[in-house]
DNA sequence: TCTGGGGTCCTAGGACCC
DNA sequence: TCTGGGGTCCTAGGACCC
């Protein structure tokens, strides 16, 4: 059996330690981060029984004595990028999770910094004395295993399972600590009399398809088994972007959704040019009083990253949820771009009103989209300015260079 | 517990091609 | 003309995670 030499690294309620770490006066009280639903709370906040997502009326009648701040997503993200300086300072290979989560595989170097218990350590001990911030570890064999380690180590914890410990560790905690049980697979198992991640490993796997489905069966009898053979491995390329916003209930002129849905459009396409990426699939959600959603996509038949096409996109989307929308109460839009591509090759679009007529009108309008690409690219990008029929998306090329 | 804002992965059905 | 199997892409919805 190998070593466990896998680190997963987690900050303690990330937002809200930044918060008192920048803040003396917070320190030692009930932080809550967010106003409007609880994004973050400190431990002493936490211990009242104030939680993430919870209403922040709510979590002020149980706490009025808690401090509430306003996010700073930006100094999170510089606080985040301090900790991975150390994180890849640590270890030769880092998988991020998430702003505050990151594995670590450390195996092979008790010559150079130790065995993987006392290079956690020392992480810990860096990570607070160089970043200001608590953060728990686990360390074990696997993934999943350092994963449940760490979040029983909470907070401000180190918690090493060794490899012969490992069925003593895991099998007594409830079925919520799996990877993938949520509401509904946990209402599925209690009803089989699964209540423990020992239960799970001692099922029969026939049954657990049946209640749960064959992928999802064999994925919680490895993971109850102590079997994840997934290693650490730097993150693959992010596959969406996306931006939403809720609002409060009420009806929502036509307008009103249209300027909120442009605004979206605006942000997920600068964040997609700034990620130097393309995307070829245009995705709308919507959410409704009632909490029941939606979802309408279209994908273009080639990549951009421009602002136009994919608001043109998003509108048509709109137009064909419209009697939904009318219907009932919408509460959230969101926009997301997908089937992301790296942005080496872009296709700008200019509609063009009407038939081609042959009066050269269309020739200036692809003039014209070759002169704006080159004046925002520089010269000799252009591998081929094309017309495209919009009834058969049907390329004509019609300039090469 | 009456619900933020980011994401990922899976499933199922239909269109379409060979 | 009908039938079949296999594969890919797309859409919509759902469950889940931090």
């Amino acid at each position: 059996m190998s070593a466990a030499s896998i680190l997963h690294a987690d900050l303690d309620a990330f937002y809200a330690s930044v918060e008192q770490r920048d803040d003396p006066a917070l320190r030692g009280r009930p932080v809550i981060v967010g106003t409007g639903v609880v994004l973050a709370a400190s431990y002493e906040a936490k211990a009242l029984g104030i939680y993430t997502t919870m209403n922040g009326r709510d979590a002020l009648r149980i706490c009025p004595e808690a401090a509430v701040v306003a996010p700073r997503m930006e100094a999170y993200s510089k606080a985040s990028k301090a900790v991975y300086e150390i994180f890849h300072d640590t270890a030769p290979v880092v998988e991020g999770i998430s702003i505050d989560e990151a594995f670590l595989e450390v195996g092979g170097m008790e010559h150079i910094s130790g065995t993987p218990p006392q290079i956690a350590a020392t992480l810990r001990e860096r990570v607070l004395a160089e970043a200001g911030l608590p953060i728990s570890v686990g360390v074990a064999r696997t993934k999943f295993l350092a994963k449940v380690a760490s979040g029983a180590s909470k907070p401000d914890g180190l918690l090493v399972v060794e490899p012969g410990r490992e069925s003593e560790f895991l099998h007594p905690l409830p079925i919520q600590a799996l990877w993938g049980v949520g509401k509904v697979t946990t209402g599925k198992l209690n009803d089989m009399g699964i209540r423990t991640v020992g239960d799970v490993a001692r099922s029969s796997r026939v049954r657990l398809a049946a209640a749960i489905g064959e992928s999802s069966a064999d994925h919680l009898l490895d993971l109850a088994s102590g079997r994840d053979p997934r290693p650490v491995s730097p993150r693959e390329r992010r596959k969406s972007i996306g931006a939403q916003s809720a609002f409060p209930r009420g009806s929502r002129s036509e307008s009103e959704v249209d300027s909120l849905a442009a605004a979206l459009v605006d942000r997920t396409a600068r964040r997609l040019r700034e990620a130097g990426r393309a995307c070829r699939t245009v995705s709308i959600s919507l959410r409704f009083g009632d909490f029941s959603r939606a979802s309408r996509a279209h994908t273009l038949p080639f990549p951009t990253d421009q602002t136009e096409t994919i608001l043109a996109a998003v509108r048509e989307l709109f137009d064909a949820s419209r009697e939904e929308i009318e219907e009932k109460d919408l509460s959230l839009i969101g926009v997301s771009l997908g089937n992301l591509e790296q942005a080496d090759t872009v296709q700008m679009e200019l509609p063009l009103a009407g038939k081609p007529d042959g009066s050269g009108r269309e020739s200036a309008a692809l003039d014209q989209a070759v002169d704006d690409v080159r004046s925002r690219f520089g010269e000799g990008v252009i591998k081929r300015a094309s017309m495209i029929d919009a009834d058969q998306g049907v390329p004509v090329p019609t300039l090469e260079d």
